[in-house]
DNA sequence: CCGAAGATTGCCT
DNA sequence: GGCAATCTTCGGG
Protein backbone atom coordinates (compact mmCIF):
# COMPACT_ATOMS: atom_id res chain seq x y z
CA UNK A 1 0.00 0.00 0.00
CA UNK A 2 0.58 3.38 -0.52
CA UNK A 3 3.76 4.51 2.34
CA UNK A 4 3.62 8.30 1.88
CA UNK A 5 2.05 9.00 5.38
CA UNK A 6 3.53 8.14 9.07
CA UNK A 7 0.20 6.51 10.02
CA UNK A 8 -2.24 4.19 8.59
CA UNK A 9 -5.82 5.25 7.74
CA UNK A 10 -8.97 3.70 9.73
CA UNK A 11 -11.16 3.66 7.01
CA UNK A 12 -11.30 3.87 3.24
CA UNK A 13 -12.24 6.57 1.25
CA UNK A 14 -11.41 8.78 3.95
CA UNK A 15 -9.24 12.43 3.21
CA UNK A 16 -5.96 12.02 4.21
CA UNK A 17 -4.59 13.47 7.26
CA UNK A 18 -2.34 16.32 6.28
CA UNK A 19 -1.69 19.85 5.80
CA UNK A 20 -4.11 20.19 3.25
CA UNK A 21 -7.99 20.18 3.46
CA UNK A 22 -7.89 19.63 7.34
CA UNK A 23 -9.17 22.72 9.51
CA UNK A 24 -9.58 23.37 13.47
CA UNK A 25 -13.29 22.74 14.54
CA UNK A 26 -15.05 25.87 15.75
CA UNK A 27 -16.28 26.69 19.46
CA UNK A 28 -19.65 26.24 18.29
CA UNK A 29 -19.38 22.93 17.24
CA UNK A 30 -18.81 22.01 20.90
CA UNK A 31 -21.84 24.12 22.59
CA UNK A 32 -24.40 21.44 21.84
CA UNK A 33 -24.93 18.24 23.87
CA UNK A 34 -22.25 15.98 24.34
CA UNK A 35 -24.59 13.24 23.17
CA UNK A 36 -24.65 15.07 19.67
CA UNK A 37 -21.34 16.04 19.89
CA UNK A 38 -19.63 12.63 20.74
CA UNK A 39 -20.93 10.72 17.54
CA UNK A 40 -19.90 13.68 15.19
CA UNK A 41 -16.16 13.67 16.24
CA UNK A 42 -16.09 9.71 14.85
CA UNK A 43 -13.57 10.95 12.00
CA UNK A 44 -11.82 13.69 13.37
CA UNK A 45 -8.31 13.63 14.65
CA UNK A 46 -7.05 15.07 17.73
CA UNK A 47 -3.25 16.16 17.58
CA UNK A 48 -0.97 17.03 20.18
CA UNK A 49 2.59 18.89 19.82
CA UNK A 50 5.10 19.05 22.38
CA UNK A 51 9.22 18.59 22.36
CA UNK A 52 9.14 15.33 21.35
CA UNK A 53 6.87 15.97 18.40
CA UNK A 54 3.82 15.27 17.03
CA UNK A 55 1.36 12.41 17.40
CA UNK A 56 -2.04 12.59 15.68
CA UNK A 57 -4.52 10.20 15.68
CA UNK A 58 -8.43 9.66 14.33
CA UNK A 59 -11.48 9.48 16.60
CA UNK A 60 -12.80 6.27 16.26
CA UNK A 61 -14.62 5.58 20.13
CA UNK A 62 -16.04 7.91 22.25
CA UNK A 63 -19.01 8.65 25.41
CA UNK A 64 -20.63 11.17 26.36
CA UNK A 65 -21.09 12.09 29.43
CA UNK A 66 -23.85 14.41 30.53
CA UNK A 67 -23.18 16.35 33.94
CA UNK A 68 -26.04 17.32 36.19
CA UNK A 69 -28.25 14.72 34.73
CA UNK A 70 -25.66 11.78 34.29
CA UNK A 71 -24.87 9.51 37.55
CA UNK A 72 -21.75 8.78 35.40
CA UNK A 73 -20.57 11.87 34.83
CA UNK A 74 -17.58 13.12 36.77
CA UNK A 75 -19.20 16.45 37.40
CA UNK A 76 -22.40 14.91 38.43
CA UNK A 77 -22.28 15.92 42.04
CA UNK A 78 -21.30 19.12 41.11
CA UNK A 79 -17.97 21.19 40.55
CA UNK A 80 -14.39 20.34 42.14
CA UNK A 81 -11.07 21.18 42.00
CA UNK A 82 -10.34 18.05 39.33
CA UNK A 83 -13.62 18.55 37.10
CA UNK A 84 -12.92 22.13 37.03
CA UNK A 85 -12.61 22.22 33.36
CA UNK A 86 -15.63 20.79 32.70
CA UNK A 87 -17.42 23.45 34.07
CA UNK A 88 -15.80 26.12 31.85
CA UNK A 89 -15.82 27.41 28.24
CA UNK A 90 -16.71 24.55 25.41
CA UNK A 91 -14.17 22.97 23.56
CA UNK A 92 -11.31 22.62 25.74
CA UNK A 93 -9.79 19.68 27.24
CA UNK A 94 -10.59 17.65 30.50
CA UNK A 95 -7.77 15.53 31.32
CA UNK A 96 -7.87 12.99 34.46
CA UNK A 97 -5.85 11.19 36.51
CA UNK A 98 -7.37 7.77 36.82
CA UNK A 99 -6.65 4.04 38.69
CA UNK A 100 -3.27 5.43 39.56
CA UNK A 101 -1.29 5.43 36.97
CA UNK A 102 -3.75 6.50 33.59
CA UNK A 103 -4.72 9.37 31.97
CA UNK A 104 -8.35 9.86 30.12
CA UNK A 105 -8.91 13.07 27.57
CA UNK A 106 -12.07 14.97 27.50
CA UNK A 107 -13.54 17.83 25.24
CA UNK A 108 -15.99 19.77 27.24
CA UNK A 109 -19.62 20.76 25.44
CA UNK A 110 -22.58 22.90 25.94
CA UNK A 111 -22.48 25.95 27.83
CA UNK A 112 -20.51 27.08 30.58
CA UNK A 113 -21.87 25.73 33.45
CA UNK A 114 -23.48 22.58 31.82
CA UNK A 115 -20.11 20.35 32.58
CA UNK A 116 -21.08 17.90 29.73
CA UNK A 117 -17.96 16.53 27.82
CA UNK A 118 -17.16 13.49 25.33
CA UNK A 119 -14.53 10.78 26.91
CA UNK A 120 -12.20 9.97 23.68
CA UNK A 121 -11.86 6.41 24.21
CA UNK A 122 -9.96 5.31 21.44
CA UNK A 123 -8.21 6.29 17.71
CA UNK A 124 -5.96 5.53 14.91
CA UNK A 125 -2.93 6.67 14.82
CA UNK A 126 -2.43 9.26 11.04
CA UNK A 127 0.98 11.25 11.91
CA UNK A 128 3.93 10.37 14.45
CA UNK A 129 3.50 6.44 14.81
CA UNK A 130 6.84 5.64 16.09
CA UNK A 131 6.73 8.25 18.71
CA UNK A 132 3.48 6.66 19.75
CA UNK A 133 5.26 3.50 19.65
CA UNK A 134 7.88 5.04 21.28
CA UNK A 135 6.03 6.41 24.68
CA UNK A 136 3.46 2.93 25.12
CA UNK A 137 6.09 0.63 24.80
CA UNK A 138 8.41 2.86 27.15
CA UNK A 139 11.36 4.34 25.08
CA UNK A 140 11.98 0.74 23.71
CA UNK A 141 12.42 0.74 20.12
CA UNK A 142 10.52 -1.62 18.95
CA UNK A 143 8.34 0.39 15.58
CA UNK A 144 9.95 -2.68 13.19
CA UNK A 145 7.69 -6.02 14.31
CA UNK A 146 4.45 -4.32 13.82
CA UNK A 147 1.63 -6.04 12.94
CA UNK A 148 -1.43 -4.60 12.04
CA UNK A 149 -3.01 -6.38 15.21
CA UNK A 150 -0.27 -4.26 17.40
CA UNK A 151 -0.58 -0.71 15.41
CA UNK A 152 -4.36 -0.94 16.17
CA UNK A 153 -3.77 -1.77 19.89
CA UNK A 154 -1.51 1.36 19.69
CA UNK A 155 -4.29 4.10 21.21
CA UNK A 156 -6.84 1.42 21.46
CA UNK A 157 -8.73 2.51 25.15
CA UNK A 158 -8.78 6.04 26.66
CA UNK A 159 -5.49 5.75 28.58
CA UNK A 160 -3.46 4.07 25.68
CA UNK A 161 -5.09 7.31 23.60
CA UNK A 162 -3.33 9.89 26.10
CA UNK A 163 -0.54 7.59 26.73
CA UNK A 164 0.28 7.59 22.30
CA UNK A 165 -0.20 11.16 22.11
CA UNK A 166 1.90 12.71 25.55
CA UNK A 167 -1.74 13.96 26.76
CA UNK A 168 -1.33 13.82 30.74
CA UNK A 169 -2.18 16.61 33.58
CA UNK A 170 -0.04 19.49 31.91
CA UNK A 171 -2.29 19.49 28.83
CA UNK A 172 -6.13 19.95 31.55
CA UNK A 173 -7.72 23.02 30.29
CA UNK A 174 -5.85 23.32 27.00
CA UNK A 175 -8.32 24.88 24.27
CA UNK A 176 -8.64 22.65 21.27
CA UNK A 177 -10.44 25.18 19.05
CA UNK A 178 -7.26 27.47 19.27
CA UNK A 179 -4.47 27.48 16.52
CA UNK A 180 -2.22 27.98 18.93
CA UNK A 181 -2.64 25.62 21.16
CA UNK A 182 -0.64 22.26 22.20
CA UNK A 183 -3.76 20.31 21.32
CA UNK A 184 -6.13 20.90 18.87
CA UNK A 185 -9.17 19.14 17.06
CA UNK A 186 -9.26 18.67 13.41
CA UNK A 187 -11.85 17.69 10.83
CA UNK A 188 -12.04 17.43 6.85
CA UNK A 189 -13.39 20.82 5.36
CA UNK A 190 -16.90 20.73 5.40
CA UNK A 191 -17.06 17.78 7.56
CA UNK A 192 -20.12 16.93 9.32
CA UNK A 193 -20.05 13.62 10.91
CA UNK A 194 -19.77 9.87 8.96
CA UNK A 195 -22.23 8.78 7.45
CA UNK A 196 -24.80 6.84 9.64
CA UNK A 197 -24.26 3.94 8.41
CA UNK A 198 -20.48 3.85 9.12
CA UNK A 199 -21.57 5.16 13.33
CA UNK A 200 -22.74 2.04 15.59
CA UNK A 201 -23.26 3.08 19.42
CA UNK A 202 -24.18 1.42 22.80
CA UNK A 203 -23.61 1.11 26.46
CA UNK A 204 -20.64 2.78 27.85
CA UNK A 205 -17.78 1.13 29.28
CA UNK A 206 -16.35 0.05 32.65
CA UNK A 207 -19.62 3.04 33.98
CA UNK A 208 -21.43 1.13 37.32
CA UNK A 209 -24.91 3.57 36.68
CA UNK A 210 -26.76 4.61 33.99
CA UNK A 211 -25.80 1.09 32.13
CA UNK A 212 -28.64 1.61 29.73
CA UNK A 213 -28.12 4.19 28.05
CA UNK A 214 -26.96 4.00 24.62
CA UNK A 215 -23.86 6.64 24.98
CA UNK A 216 -20.80 5.28 23.98
CA UNK A 217 -20.08 5.88 19.99
CA UNK A 218 -17.98 3.85 17.48
CA UNK A 219 -16.77 3.70 13.78
CA UNK A 220 -18.45 0.64 13.07
CA UNK A 221 -15.83 -2.42 12.17
CA UNK A 222 -13.00 -0.19 13.04
CA UNK A 223 -10.49 -2.81 14.52
CA UNK A 224 -9.12 -0.01 17.00
CA UNK A 225 -12.79 -0.12 18.83
CA UNK A 226 -12.25 -1.95 22.47
CA UNK A 227 -14.60 -4.86 22.77
CA UNK A 228 -17.56 -4.32 24.74
CA UNK A 229 -16.62 -5.33 28.71
CA UNK A 230 -20.05 -4.75 30.23
CA UNK A 231 -19.11 -3.37 34.04
CA UNK A 232 -18.35 -5.88 36.80
CA UNK A 233 -18.70 -4.50 40.25
CA UNK A 234 -15.72 -5.40 42.37
CA UNK A 235 -14.99 -7.76 45.45
CA UNK A 236 -12.02 -8.82 45.44
CA UNK A 237 -10.17 -5.92 47.33
CA UNK A 238 -9.03 -8.21 50.20
CA UNK A 239 -5.51 -10.38 49.34
CA UNK A 240 -2.69 -8.14 50.18
CA UNK A 241 0.99 -9.04 51.14
CA UNK A 242 0.94 -10.74 54.13
CA UNK A 243 -1.03 -13.73 54.25
CA UNK A 244 -4.95 -12.90 54.31
CA UNK A 245 -6.93 -15.90 53.13
CA UNK A 246 -10.72 -17.25 52.82
CA UNK A 247 -12.47 -18.47 55.51
CA UNK A 248 -11.61 -21.90 55.55
CA UNK A 249 -15.16 -24.23 55.20
CA UNK A 250 -16.96 -22.29 53.70
C1' DC B 1 -8.20 -17.02 22.86
C1' DC B 2 -9.97 -16.04 27.53
C1' DG B 3 -10.52 -14.76 32.48
C1' DA B 4 -8.34 -13.35 36.84
C1' DA B 5 -5.72 -10.32 39.46
C1' DG B 6 -2.30 -6.69 40.55
C1' DA B 7 -0.61 -2.05 40.00
C1' DT B 8 -0.93 2.57 42.41
C1' DT B 9 -2.85 7.46 43.41
C1' DG B 10 -6.27 10.74 44.39
C1' DC B 11 -10.99 11.71 45.02
C1' DC B 12 -15.25 11.47 47.45
C1' DT B 13 -18.33 9.54 51.12
C1' DG C 1 -11.40 3.69 53.65
C1' DG C 2 -13.31 2.33 49.37
C1' DC C 3 -12.89 2.24 44.79
C1' DA C 4 -12.36 4.38 40.13
C1' DA C 5 -14.85 6.65 32.65
C1' DT C 6 -7.95 1.19 32.99
C1' DC C 7 -4.11 -1.64 31.28
C1' DT C 8 -0.96 -5.28 31.62
C1' DT C 9 0.72 -9.63 32.70
C1' DC C 10 0.13 -14.22 33.65
C1' DG C 11 -1.83 -18.84 33.64
C1' DG C 12 -4.94 -22.17 31.59
C1' DG C 13 -7.55 -24.05 27.41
Amino acid sequence: MGGGLTGSLAREGARPWGPDGWELMSRSFFRRPATVVAPELLGCVLVHDDAEGRVAAEIVEVEAYMGSQDPASHSYRGRTARNAVMFGEAGHVYVYFTYGMHFCVNLVCELPGDATAVLLRAGWIVEGTDLAIARRSGGADLSASHSGKRLARLASGPARLCQALGVASPQNGADACSPDSAVRVCAPAGFSGLPASEVASGPRVGVSTAAEVPWRFWVAGDNAVSAYRPHVPRDRQRRRSGGERLLPGS
